[in-house]
DNA sequence: TTATTATATTGCAATATTACGATTAAATAT
DNA sequence: ATATTTAATCGTAATATTGCAATATAATAA
């Protein structure tokens, strides 16, 4: 055990804690939110930024990476990270359809 | 190892993340969708809608309790679960600011 | 070529998560 | 009192995650 039993659920709540999970470490979320906040894109001063290690920042950078919500662009020796826009308002869309749910407000025990 | 470093990130950062990880599996967010659907409360036929064993759902249930995202009511030998409106509205609100960051179109390497 | 710089990968230890069988607890029914 | 029902807790096995030192890789500089 200690496996998620994936195939019992739909492809939306798997898309949908999927992108959670990525979002559920607070390293990853300060490497977004400096991503974002920085107007030009940032280029590996992130291990100073955030104090984590940098084999332990490059490996949020990856899982960031694998599920699309960043871009890596090599420039010289160092690589320029970015949003990448385009998947991250998709993921905006997944998860904003999950969180606008609403309650009829009836028959409701508590 | 295997801790997260908790101290080095600001309030709202654990806070997003804190949040995310629990919609961080594909079971609590079946849990929450089931309890939107369904206009009045679930008593417990969670084990079946969902199929997992009743030792896991409960656990679950424990998490969505622990952050405040659904409450409890004891009725018999059941109990009503629902979603806490107040504290979805409040989570709802910190993970919309995040989500909705957007960048300056500028300067941009990638 | 030989540094130097920046990032990725490997290997590993510590901790966390997931899942479930067995058991317990608490309320109701007989 | 004794079952029955429902949900929580305990214990445990399997797997995942986090973090970092050490090392590798890849590009540029001297």
């Amino acid at each position: 055990m200690g496996l998620t039993k994936t195939e019992i659920f739909t492809l939306e709540q798997n898309q949908i804690s999927s992108i959670a999970k990525v979002f559920g470490h607070p390293a990853r979320v300060a490497i977004l939110q400096h991503l974002f906040k920085i107007d030009s894109c940032i280029c590996g001063d992130l291990v100073d930024e955030i104090g984590l290690a940098q084999p332990t920042i490059s490996q949020h950078l990856k899982e960031l990476k694998k599920i699309g919500l960043i871009k890596g662009n090599i420039t010289g020796t160092s690589i320029c990270y970015c949003i990448d826009k385009e998947n991250w308002s998709k993921m905006k869309t997944i998860l904003t359809v999950f969180l606008d749910q609403d309650i009829i407000d009836s028959n409701n025990c508590c």
